[in-house]
DNA sequence: TATGAATGAGGGTTCATTCAT
DNA sequence: TATGAATGAACCCTCATTCAT
């Protein structure tokens, strides 16, 4: 019993201090890319920030990349989960109320990620290639959504004749570019707006360019 | 005087030598970037490309980072050569005539320089410093441009009321997206259009959120 | 406790063992200066003689200068501690045998660290600058100390009237030229005398040139 | 005749012409190891200050180390040449004033190839073997010179009993010293004099130290 | 003879990763 | 698990020398 139960108890212990330890790096190592970009971050700079030894952080990493990796997952994680599709059926909220809360919650969580986004928007060729193919992914994923919901609104009337696929891309860069100027540092943007209100301004600027107008 | 001449005519053939070799090396260069990126292309790697020695290599440049700055401005250069601010006086084309020009020109250039494009469009952070700046200027400008196109067109009533700051930024980032698509290699991309055809659709997407609608 | 113990055990068991690892590497890189001089002696060289990976050198060494910087420092150490002033209260020992000892000490530490002093001898300028300028401390404070003391001499009646800066580099060029010729390997030299002997003889040589000859 | 004199005339012109050309170079070379040393000294400087192109230095010189190995050697003829074995027949003119005029001569030479003789006085280690070697062989002569003048004085009752070797490296140590003193820039030695006065003074010195003190 | 573009061996240094303790 | 000393491949750049013109 106090074999079973021992190890049990002390693997639960265990686990939680290991995973408490791999927050404490990917914290530090956030930081550290944040700060210098990935090419200038060194192994040396996050364990001096995680105040780790060399070797502790291979124990829990298998490489420089590989945090980075996981970073960036958690990031895209966050970001996939604000992109919510538009649900068409009777009874749900207007179309463009639904589209306010996407462009919200993905505006909001770059605004409380700024360090990792500033990453995957401007230097996210040339680091890994696995780190290249998830954001290429997401990119896709979210050219996809956004075309996925031109063709909805031109089955429902709402959205005028189109190349879609260029429209999705301009979409996508409007999203993409206030992304990279909400993760810059405020100081060095002329863009002095919160969330709610920039998110009203790049609607409007898509909508009207993109809904059929009468 | 046929000393004269004759030094004339060496120093012009020595000189037509050294800037083809110049060329050719920024070629090579320009290659290299473009396939690895800049971290992952060494000097080994361009020397190679360019067939010639590793001094020679810098017979011709400082260093590693000025082959790139250089081939950065030339890139900027021809697509600063593209924007040609629109000219309200009596007399002159239409309007929107002149924006299309713009864009087309630009997106032309883009297409006729994939390689670097792709650098700048998506590695343009935790280069050289210097490289970060310039490519930041350029974006800064075309910013700037923009902007005062919407002020300018507010002015003489076909732009609706807006935050022109946040509108700018938006018709940045649709240009930069297409830009991104075209400088990308064709066949990852589900664009299959023309820079003609492209052009209208982009400057549609952004006309039609941009000017006022009765 | 036993953790601060054992903490303070390990603690100073590595920094032991780091300090020796540093002897190591200044004792490798003292022999390859001292055979090849500074221009010659690479890191290379240092590295293979010390049994080390490159890596490990710069983990204990800034750069290829600063170990040698750091060996000179060593060395000038140890000669100025060979320089005692020259007491004149009464009751101090005379004053030829003050002399005497200094002379003797000096000499003695020349020969103890002939590769060094080797360098320093004669290959004080061209290195580094910051090198160059130390060793220069050091030779302008023999001077003054040389020069202090014929004062003094003069003072007290021993030394003749002359031109104490002259007189004093000239008191610095025999010491020198001994220290030259002790430092060079024994089999190039002509002198086959002890310290003791040749503390002797230089102290002669230079009194019987400085006091006053009643 | 016109073929036999003609190609005398053009070589003996030629000939001219290239020992001027060499002269040249030794001279803009002298400049360069003067102003940076032997080892910061490029190639590259010592065309610039010629004038000349990369290739034709070595039209003239074999290497980087052969026109400093002639600008050495041209140092020490010339410092050779004021050394004069003092004649002690009757009716020549005193000891002491022969060695005055040697002395004189010598630093004279000094004062005037200030440049060269930094370089030989203390960078004399390190650079080319051969270097190395004919400057040492010079001080060995000088040496050897001073030895012999000592067993000399001592034949003649002139000078003390002593290790005449020792005594003459003091000898030697204190000329060298002068040297770099004279050679040194001026505003950076303490010393205010000029030759003539400077001759007595370490002719003084090392006199007084070696005479037989009756 | 004169040129200067071209060469390439070799230098010092960095840093992600490994491994003995 | 935690440590941090050790590793070594790989990078950028220099510069004395050669060689085609």
């Amino acid at each position: 019993m106090s074999n079973g139960a021992g190890a049990d108890g002390r693997s639960a212990r265990a686990s939680r201090k290991r995973a408490s330890r791999r927050r404490q790096i990917l914290d530090a190592a956030r930081k550290v890319f944040a700060e210098k970009g990935y090419h200038d971050a060194h192994v040396s700079d996050v364990i001096a920030a995680a105040g780790i030894a060399r070797g502790t952080f291979y124990l829990y990493f298998e490489s420089k990349s590989a945090v980075f990796l996981e970073l960036l997952e958690e990031l895209l994680r966050e970001l996939r989960e604000s992109i919510i599709g538009v649900d068409t059926h009777e009874g749900a909220p207007p179309v463009e109320a639904q589209l306010v809360g996407t462009v919200r919650r993905l505006l909001a969580k770059v605004a409380a990620n700024r360090a990792m986004t500033t990453i995957i928007v401007r230097e996210a060729v040339g680091l890994d290639d696995e780190v290249e193919r998830r954001t290429r992914e997401f990119y896709d994923e979210l050219h996809g959504y956004i075309r996925q919901s031109l063709v909805n609104g031109q089955a429902m009337g709402f959205v005028r004749q189109m190349n879609v696929d260029v429209a999705a891309f301009c979409v996508l860069g409007t999203i993409k570019q206030l992304m990279e100027q909400l993760a810059g540092r405020p100081e060095d943007s002329p863009l002095d707006l919160d969330v709610d209100r920039l998110t009203m301004e790049v609607l409007d600027f898509n909508l009207r360019g993109v809904i059929d107008q009468a």
